[in-house]
DNA sequence: TAGTGGTCTAGACCACTAC
DNA sequence: TAGTGGTCTAGACCACTAC
């Protein structure tokens, strides 16, 4: 620690410090107990928390106290469907369709999914949980000539199986842009996580056969629970494209 | 907007509409005149700012004020020299050592590298800019057998021609995990970012022939200013590891 | 009811910039 | 020197929890 580091950091290098010999799911001393004890002021120990909070070591609960928290869990960036890769890992999988339009106009996604921008979208946003926990809030958009007669009750099972089987629509990869973005109060309440806590933001186009574009979807992962695996191949040339920055939100809210 | 939000969101949403209507680096009104107009304390007034600043839409300059954020740029996920990247992309790569050394033994990383724990590493860390410009810290591990000779000065090129031209070692895939990390003091000094800014903290293990490990590696790239871009195929099956969050930190301090 | 975290305030003082 | 962002304080009041 150095001498010209500021209160916050120092205070956040004595809880890093306290939280290592601390087991999972232990309760710290409140807020105004180390405020007083490390003689900061009660903002000041907050601040230093919420990066904790962020990085996934602690989580608070209101009224309740500040806890350790569990260790992160890493999402396999493969072209995989969500329930595939749940079950592969012993988990339950299920979703909850949270909003499902058809939209007269595809608008900015008409681009991206390659059709005249005047043809009718589907937009569809499920929170995806894991043993009834929520991990991902997802939005998919798809052509609604891809998938006539779809409707929201078709959508509690796995999309991609459905695609398959009754549109067969047969995704085989995609290519994803992954941003950190803050959530918005209705994301936080989703995912049952702070608002302006870190999300991985990811944002897929995906490929079936002969490279046509199946769907687009932009996907929300928890920062401080998540963490993502990827394979790294050789000379995968990516176009580099410069992108104005976002605050988050999947869907228009 | 709801009723029930916070002040901090109501505020921030303002900020964001005024932001829209404004071009890349033009200056916003101070903070403290935004706080006496909006009719909030200063405090509310920053906090809200903080979470543009994360997201990568406005930047604060000291003592000079806070400006519109240029647009991210987008880091290919590809197993591709930093050097070939860049130069791709027409800008100009180049690295500044911030640390050399050779540790007697591997440590932690031996089990990854897959070398006796008594075996001794080269560990170093690379300050990686294009055009002059910060974009990420990097620090590796290499068992110091496959890399005889290595020394400081060698490193100011591409490490992967390196690699092959001098030591026939081949990089061909490998493998990463993602997560979201804060900026310690001295990395927000390094890479120019602020103080527990958010950061991609991107951990590789790579491959040669024959499915050797050849080198460890941990980048910090900085979360406003960057996006990645990734390939994903179908079916690459990753083991799911559960892991214990971390606050960042690349190297040890 | 007592204790916890969540939000917000009004102000002080510092460090940096531009002149 | 005037204006900007950066840090920190001491306190108020609210919302939630556990009893």
């Amino acid at each position: 620690m150095q001498a010209s580091y500021s209160k916050v950091s120092a205070t956040r290098a004595r809880l890093l410090q306290l939280i290592h010999s601390m087991d999972t799911g232990t309760t710290l001393p409140s807020e105004r107990e180390l405020a007083r004890e490390w003689n900061v002021a009660r903002m000041t120990l907050r601040r230093a928390t919420d990066e904790l909070v962020v990085t996934g070591l602690v989580v608070r609960e209101h009224g309740r106290g500040t806890f350790v928290a569990r260790p992160k869990m890493a999402q396999p960036m493969a072209m995989q469907s969500f329930s595939d890769g749940m079950r592969e890992r012993g988990l339950r999988p299920s979703s909850r369709v949270v909003e499902f339009r058809r939209l007269r106009r595809g608008g900015v996604q008409s681009r991206v999914l390659r059709i005249p921008a005047n043809d009718p979208v589907v937009r569809f946003t499920r929170l995806r949980l894991a043993d009834g926990e929520p991990i991902g809030l997802e939005t998919t958009w798809v052509a609604a000539g891809r998938v006539p007669g779809l409707q929201q009750g078709d959508l509690t099972a796995s999309w991609y199986e459905l695609l398959a089987e009754r549109y067969d629509s047969h995704i085989l990869t995609g290519t994803s842009v992954i941003e950190i973005a803050l959530a918005t109060e209705r994301e936080a309440r989703l995912l049952e996580c702070e608002p302006a806590g870190a999300l991985f933001r990811i944002e897929t186009t995906s490929y079936g056969q002969t490279g046509r574009v199946v769907d687009f979807g932009v996907d929300l992962f928890r920062g401080d629970r998540y963490s993502l695996m990827t394979e790294r191949l050789p000379g995968l040339a990516v176009r580099a494209v410069a992108r104005r920055p976002r605050l988050s939100s999947a869907a228009p809210a």
